[in-house]
DNA sequence: CCTTATCCTGTGAAATATTCACATTATGCG
DNA sequence: CGCATAATGTGAATATTTCACAGGATAAGG
């Protein structure tokens, strides 16, 4: 990256948000057109937006909730956007819930009545979102260590934290499903806290988009018997709701 | 708000960042002028920000980063700017610092080095911030209750969990200061947090811009004798540098 | 040290998007 | 029903962005 596209974007990381001709005036130097093309070119390596006249900071968690996830939560965002529905359709006032980190977890969490509810969660950027967007529901952050790929925290005791907290309904999501690995992640961090939090749990609702079934990922924390009720979307084939039902799952 | 706005913005929030000429497509039933004014309308509540041609989705923690705390944030932006570049100087590595919560504190994060690094944090926002933006520092977020006005973290375990961690250097800011009561925040539950930080922390450093001299907050948490280093813009009265200094504190 | 290729930058015209003022239609209320 | 107010549509005026190309800088190779 040139100096000038550093400074551009150190301005622009103070201000928050600059207009072009105010850019222009500061950075006199270089023409209007270069300095769109820096424009350009730092929107592509997400550092910051551009707006009608101008441009904006990136904001953090806007990269967490579309960039870093990304292509993938675009593309099946009508997909978890009617497991999110689904899901919270379920949701009942003044439970404790547990809600999982992930990107279907995130819709959930913008599709959640704004009630009297305590949301207990390990994803510190759905957390913020809940607390930013509604004002009844209480959110408990788990503590521990903050991992990069995943926002969500980690750590040797969250699972003490968890022994201190009732969660009446669990809201899970998995990376992948077969019927002989049962629901796998791919960390293993986070293949722990979700077998405490499923132990733990009065009833256990399991989300996952159709993509992810049949694929398998190299943890399993949870099988067929240990969830109460299964949410996916309309794509799903019919042989798998099938299965899950004949195992006394609830499928929705 | 209009069933057509909630609707626009349903839309948005789904797609995350939208053209007009889609808008016109999706909501045909009414021209783009009407779409149009009803992004302005909608941008106007922070619930997305218009880009060249059309929308996108306001990220929710940008609201935090820059419009909750808000028009206070952006007006003594150079103040805290400047502040947060002298905090950065301080940082080593190898260590494990405590970053406070507040918009002062968000400013150090980003001006942190990208080095090894153990960051312990109540305000997830800033981990999440260092946690996309450096790739090296380990981010430690303590759990509790998120608070809605200060996006930190209270509750009965912080100080359980801050015992079985160790700081080295802790940056703290706080609210207000006068030589009678020291210095000051608003929040019960704050305080306690950083009384706490402040007693096990082998070295505090106080960051504090120069509008919060001289005004007392519900709540004294530390006294001039608790801190070790203190961290001001170029426009606060040297009258009170110079007694701190006299007090013994490392003024910066 | 010169030549050539490539990249970066500036210019102005063309395309496109946005705003504005005003006409028109809907909505609410006495 | 009729007035007042707000919401919406229209098209011209304005502003912004894009595009294609030209000129200049920079780097690599001879």
């Amino acid at each position: 990256m040139k100096e000038r596209q550093e400074a551009i974007k150190r301005y622009i990381e103070r201000k928050g948000d600059v207009t072009l001709s105010e850019l222009a005036g500061e950075f006199s130097d270089w023409s209007e057109m270069t300095i769109r093309r820096d424009l350009e070119f730092l929107e592509q390596r997400r550092f910051l937006i551009r707006t009608k006249r101008g441009a904006r900071i990136m904001p953090t968690s806007y990269e967490v909730s579309v960039g870093m996830y990304g292509e993938r939560e675009k593309r099946n965002c009508d997909l978890k956007q009617e497991i999110a529905a689904k899901a919270a359709a379920l949701v009942e006032t003044d439970i404790s819930m547990y809600l999982d980190a992930g990107s279907t977890a995130m819709m959930l969490a913008r599709e959640l009545p704004d009630r009297n509810l305590i949301i207990i969660t390990s994803a510190p950027n759905i957390g913020i979102e809940i607390v930013l967007k509604k004002t009844n529901p209480t959110v408990i952050l788990l503590g521990g260590t903050l991992q990069r790929k995943t926002i969500s925290i980690t750590g040797l005791n969250v699972l003490d934290q968890l022994k201190t907290l009732n969660i009446d309904t669990a809201f899970v999501c998995a990376s992948g499903y077969t019927d002989a690995t049962g629901f796998s992640v791919g960390g293993q961090h986070e293949c722990v806290l979700k077998r405490a939090v499923i132990a733990s749990a009065r009833r256990v609702i399991m989300m996952m988009d159709s993509t992810k079934l049949n694929s398998i990922l190299p943890f399993t924390f949870a099988r067929l018997q240990d969830i109460d009720t299964f949410i996916t979307d309309s794509k799903a084939p019919e042989s798998i709701k099938a299965a899950f039902r004949a195992a006394g799952v609830h499928v929705i």
